[in-house]
DNA sequence: TAAAATTAAATTGCGTACAATTTATTATAA
DNA sequence: TTATAATAAATTGTACGCAATTTAATTTTA
C-alpha cells in the first residue's frame, strides 16, 4: 500500500494551470463569437497584428503549436479573407501568412475584449504581474 | 488607427497560462504513455484513486470537464478495465464510476510521476506556492 | 554534381474540449 | 395522477492539439 500525497489533484501544479487556462479561454468565447474567431485563430490574429507577415515555422514557435494544429486553423483563416497564404519566392518551402485588410480591420473590434475578459478574473495587479512572470519562467525553462 | 497594447500576445495573462498548461501536459507524456493513460485520463483516475466510486455530474465538477468529454473517455478507461460503468440503483440517471483493482495497481505506478515531472520544471518552493495559490484563486473567483 | 541529409508544411490518426441537442429518468405541480 | 419541469448522460458537430509519417524543396557532402 502506497501513500503518495503528490498524486492528490490538489497537490498538483498542473491541474490547476490546466483548468484555469480552460476556463479563462470559456470567458473569451462570447467576444471571439462576435468576430467569427475561436481562442487559437484569435492568438494567431495577434501575432499577425504585430507582424504582418510570418512563416508557419515562426507562428508555430510563438503560439508553441505545430503545423498539425495550424495548418487546418490557417486554411480557416483564410477562407474567412483574414490572412493570405503564399509560398515562399525564396524558398518554396516556407509558406507565407500574411494577414489582409479585413484581417486588419478585426483589430479595431478586439481591442476591447482583454478588459473586458480581465474584469471577470479577479487579481491584484500584483499578483497578476508575478503569475505572469512565473509562467514564463516556467515556459523558459522548456 | 487604434494602438491597443492589450492586444499584444505578450501582455496577455491567457496566453502563458495557455501554452505552460500545454507544455508541462506535453512532459507528462512520457511517463504516462507507460500507464497506457493520457493526461485527462490520468486526472481522472487521481480522482478515482481518492474517492473510489463517484458519478459523472459530481467528477465533471471537480475535473472542470463535462459529459461531452467524459463519456467517451469513461468508456476508454472502461475498456481497459481501469473501471466500471453502471447505473445508479437509487437513480438510473445516474452513472457511477467505480475504480476496479487493475485501475487501484496503477496507483503505485503512477506515484513517481509527480516528481519526475516537478523536476523538470524549475521552480522555488516558493514561487510554486504563490503560483498554486494564484491559480486556485482564479478558479474559485469563476 | 548526384545521392544523402535536412528542413518546412501537410497529412493522418487519435483523443480531447465544449456548445447544443437529445434521450431517459425522476421530481414537481396543476 | 398525469402533464410539466428538471436533471444526468449521451450524442452530435466543430475545432483543436500533437505524435508520427509523408511530401516537397533545399542543403550538404561524398
Amino acid at each position: 500500500m502506497n501513500n503518495c500525497d503528490a498524486l492528490k489533484l490538489e497537490n498538483q501544479l498542473c491541474f490547476p494551470l490546466y483548468a484555469c487556462s480552460k476556463e479563462i479561454v470559456r470567458r473569451y468565447k462570447p467576444y471571439l463569437d462576435e468576430l467569427d474567431l475561436t481562442y487559437t485563430q484569435y492568438i494567431t490574429m495577434m501575432v499577425l497584428w504585430e507582424e504582418d507577415e510570418i512563416n508557419v515555422k515562426e507562428l508555430g514557435k510563438k503560439l508553441y503549436l505545430d503545423s498539425g494544429t495550424l495548418t487546418p486553423l490557417l486554411k480557416k483563416l483564410e477562407a474567412k479573407k483574414y490572412i493570405t497564404r503564399t509560398r515562399s519566392k525564396e524558398d518554396e518551402r516556407n509558406l507565407v501568412v500574411k494577414i489582409t485588410g479585413k484581417g486588419k480591420a478585426l483589430r479595431e473590434k478586439a481591442c476591447e475584449i482583454p478588459a473586458k475578459v480581465g474584469s471577470c478574473v479577479k487579481l491584484s495587479e500584483e499578483k497578476a504581474k508575478l503569475l505572469y512572470e512565473t509562467l514564463y519562467q516556467i515556459l523558459d525553462s522548456m
